[in-house]
RNA sequence: GACCCCGUAGCUCAGCUGGAUAGAGCAGUUGCCUUCUAAGCAACAGGUCGGAGGUUCGAAUCCUCUCGGGGUCGCCA
């Protein structure tokens, strides 16, 4: 049990002794009262403001609860002192004791501290990247990338079990504006003139090596064939291409996806036709003629009698497409099939990240859940909003027509991948999000995230400092879990562990809310504090971690550092940072 | 016509499901390396939290309205 789940059901145990003595009315049941580390370390280790929140149900003053339980309080061996501040909030001192079990407990669960059970081991789906394979990662990407793995590090501590999943169409007018490109690219291989690329294929360079593998591969078998015969292995060996090279350059900011679920196959597979047979069973398919859509002009508007999907049924503001005038499925249908694989394999919980411009694939998409699930699966997407790219206070456009992009390859080349990940790992993934590509640059050797591993690296330091001081004692954790701790009094090591505390609670509330920077600034204000004491250090020569002559309160405080690595590698791991030994 | 996101220091952003004097980095000013790595520390300066109402012990946070910026509203993906 954490420390303030301990204070916790103190607070109410003891609110429920008083109650019946001060002829107080508990009318209901007190569970939204706080337990938290105040930001002012004059405020106490732990507050509460329980008596402001119970108040009105009892009638009193906020103080004068506050003052009632304060006095109860006093007897519980966890708590020094007391106090009744401000409007009624009512702060506490705990004893070192329990500072130091907190410590042992970081020492014993080292990057597993901080684990939370709130899963339950359940098996989610975490859906992200996903870019069709027509082009490379892009600056556009890499926002949604970096926050969908994040994510999947977060909600896998927080106990679920999680599947990174990459779904990608391989189907369609895309993938066959890819082929004709490539097969372009590939007759400029043997020295054909192609002039520039025509409007409607891809430009950019990026499709030329492609083209030489075909080559290598295929000799000049498609040179003089007719589309028809070239058409479909030239775009399976484009997308095969082009997949390996999404994974390549995600690879480059450590993202690794655990399943690819690709169109063609759920179409191939017959999940489609099954899908859209158990719709029509249910009677959820008729036809039918839309009205056009608001607030947009539509010059090629037909309205014609359509195969449509109920989904008003469902919450949608509209029944949807199913086909589409050309007799073509309308690409809402595979990805239904798509869900229902994963219901069918028994995820409940299905997580999408999305771009901004994704906007209403939400309010499509959960309908068919609902139907597909008779209600028991869920979808929920997260908005990643969009990434402006500034080059020195300067707006770039960037557009894949006009071939002008930003690759992730370079984005990582110019600023490394630790320094990506952790600055759109400080963002709310809901802020729009601008990248001043000169600034980061110049930044990028004061990035936060080196803050955080130079922490990391000066308790390396210390370790290393300490193996000859103690060539005779272990050092692990482990052996230092069982050190007398009581050494541990100054209040910046006290507040260090404090801080520790904090960690569990964070790992939390991040997950409930699905906000893996919250992780990052923790991470950041724990750096702090670190660099603040070994600062002290230096100041004054009994604040060091290691004092000759003084083995026990080098022990313990060895057990500090210990614990320190603990919790910063077990959040860098959230993050995708490796904690370093040394800042080179 | 409807919906979503954002508006906090000169700039980029935090502010945990309503809490105590609104925070950090960068930029600016000033100190600190004979001592575990100065990629660090300490301090100064910088704000009518877009605006107006409301809810209550208490609002940057919740509600309504409003202004500004971005996105979406297709049989496109």
């Amino acid at each position: 049990m954490s420390i303030f789940q301990h204070i916790r059901a103190v607070l109410r145990q003891k609110l429920e002794e008083v109650a019946p003595q001060q002829g107080w009315v508990l009318s209901e049941p007190l569970s939204t009262f706080t337990v938290e580390s105040p930001r002012d370390p004059k405020h106490g280790d732990v507050a509460t403001n329980i008596a402001m929140v119970s108040a009105k149900s009892i009638g009193q003053s906020p103080r004068f609860i506050a003052t009632i339980l304060t006095e109860a309080l006093k007897s519980d061996t966890a708590i020094t002192s007391a106090e009744v501040a401000g409007p009624g909030f009512i702060n506490l001192r705990l004893s070192a004791h329990v500072w130091h079990e907190q410590l042992r407990t970081v020492l014993e669960q080292g990057v597993h501290y901080g684990d939370n059970p709130m899963g339950g081991g359940e098996r989610i789906n975490i859906e992200y990247v996903s870019a069709n394979p027509t082009g490379p990662m892009h600056a556009g990407h890499v926002r949604g990338a970096v926050f969908g793995d994040a994510l999947s590090n977060l909600m896998t501590k927080a106990g679920y079990k999680v599947t990174r999943r990459y779904y990608f169409n391989d189907v369609g007018t895309q993938v066959d504006v890819l082929a004709r490109t490539v097969h372009l690219r590939y007759r400029e291989t043997w020295g054909q003139s192609i002039g520039e690329i025509p409007a409607g294929l891809y430009p950019g360079d990026y499709l030329k090596p492609v083209a030489e593998m075909l080559k290598d591969r295929d000799g000049d078998k498609w040179l003089n064939k007719p589309e028809s015969e070239w058409l479909k292995p030239i775009r399976d060996f484009a997308v095969a291409e082009m997949m390996q090279d999404i994974k390549n350059d995600l690879a480059l900011i450590g993202i690794k996806h655990d399943v690819f679920t690709n169109e063609r196959e759920i179409i191939e597979n017959g999940t489609l036709d099954k899908v859209f047979k158990l719709l029509e069973d249910k009677g959820l398919i008729y036809t039918g003629t839309l009205p056009p859509p608001r607030g947009k002009e539509m010059e090629d508007w037909v309205p014609e009698p359509l195969i449509l999907f109920r989904s008003s049924q469902f919450g949608d503001s509209s029944d949807r497409p199913l086909k589409k005038r050309d007799g073509h499925w309308s690409y809402i249908m595979p990805d239904m099939a798509y869900h229902y694989t994963m219901i069918e394999d028994g995820y409940r919980l299905m997580i999408n990240v999305l771009g901004a411009d994704h906007g209403g694939y939400l309010e499509r998409m959960r309908p068919a859940i609902a139907a597909l699930s008779d209600g028991k699966a869920r979808l929920d997407a997260l908005f990643c909003q969009m990434v402006k790219i500034f080059n020195n206070g300067e707006l770039v456009k960037l557009s894949k027509r006009s071939g002008n992009i930003i690759t992730l390859r370079e984005m990582v080349d110019q600023v490394g991948p630790d320094s990506v990940r952790f600055t759109i790992l400080t963002r709310d993934f809901a802020t729009p999000f601008e990248f001043d590509f000169v600034k980061v640059k110049e930044q990028s050797r004061e990035n936060p995230v080196f803050y955080i591993q130079y922490a990391h690296a000066r308790c390396c330091s210390v370790l290393r400092q300490a193996k000859p001081m103690f060539s005779d004692t272990e050092i692990s954790p482990k052996a230092l879990m069982g050190q007398d701790l009581g050494p541990l009094v100054a209040e910046d090591e006290i507040a260090l562990i404090r801080a520790f505390a904090d960690w569990p609670k964070v790992v939390e509330a991040a997950a409930i809310s699905r906000e893996p920077h919250r992780v990052s600034f923790y991470l950041y204000d724990l750096a702090s504090l670190f660099h603040a004491l070994w600062n002290k250090g230096k100041d004054d020569g009994t604040l060091r971690f290691l004092i000759e002559g003084n083995k026990p309160l080098s022990l313990a405080r060895l057990a500090l550092v210990r614990g320190m690595m603990a919790v910063i590698a077990s959040g860098l791991a959230v993050i995708g940072v490796t904690p370093v030994e040394e800042m080179r």
